[in-house]
DNA sequence: CCAATAAAGGATATTTAGGTCTTTTTATCA
DNA sequence: TGATAAAAAGACCTAAATATCCTTTATTGG
């Protein structure tokens, strides 16, 4: 569905967002620790969350990553994914056409539309907030 | 979403159904000329495709693909993305942990499950024979 | 200012997906 | 039965995604 890159932003950026909420930053370290990724192609990652605005960084001791409180509220599931995978899982022809609408579409063009909808509206709606707040008490996981 | 070589099996297969449905077989050059795809990696794909079951092969002179009534009306998409792609799309974490159920859910577990399911019983529901009489009609292309 | 710390950035390696090519096997038919 | 057409099979190549390493730059506290 997503590609590994965009796995592992959506993780860090929900860690992030966390932390953010206890008022701690974190180091890309800690990041991939909790994460279970590997350090170096985390960076880049958050470096291109960094950069598209979604997270702030900080270089320095005492440095690290941090979301503020209007950022752990509008950033969505679906700003990342496009920030990282771009819009194509959005937009594109589930069989690759370059040229596929209501007026030219692919054999599968119809049976897509409500699916990708339905995904696109989640991934739209779906707060880093939401996802931090259930992490946060326990009720869900980012490892194993 | 898909592979590319998913891609092309999907498409490599509703034009061998469209065919099949007039009695005639089809070359790989064929195939590869009417989806617009590489001829030795279309290769590839149908042999696997073949050794699946989904479409017949035969050697020779007047060889070529078919599918028979049957495997026209009981192949769905569902069957040629398990075949190439594997189950990972339907039965994976939407982040990637190898552990991620409703006991100990990833973040966006939830949120996954519906957009899942709708997806497994569109594929599931979707037969050659529909995909491929839209195609016959003009309804709907392959290419481009 | 200095030393320590942490992210940024560039260069490089590894792995996987995508794609090509050649040889072998099988089937048809003249 | 031999020439030929077609798929099967497997080796090989290429490009992109994934991952690592190393150097540079910015920031902070002493």
């Amino acid at each position: 569905m997503f590609s590994k890159a965009c796995e592992y932003g959506i993780k860090a950026t929900i860690f992030i967002a966390v932390k953010s909420l206890h008022d701690q930053r974190v180091s890309l370290k800690e990041i991939a620790e909790e994460i279970d990724s590997p350090v170096a192609f985390t960076a880049k990652i958050l470096q291109l969350l960094a950069k598209s605005g979604i997270v702030d960084s900080h270089k320095g001791p005492t440095g690290g990553f941090q979301m503020d409180r209007t950022g752990i509220d509008n950033v969505k599931v679906y700003d990342i994914v496009c920030a990282i995978d771009g819009d194509k899982i959005f937009n594109g022809c589930g069989l690759g056409l370059k040229q596929c609408d209501a007026e030219h579409p692919c054999p599968v063009h119809d049976k897509f539309i409500g699916i990708r909808e339905n995904l696109t509206t989640m991934l739209q709606k779906t707060s880093m907030f939401e996802l931090a707040t259930g992490l946060d008490i326990g009720l869900t996981q980012l490892k194993r």
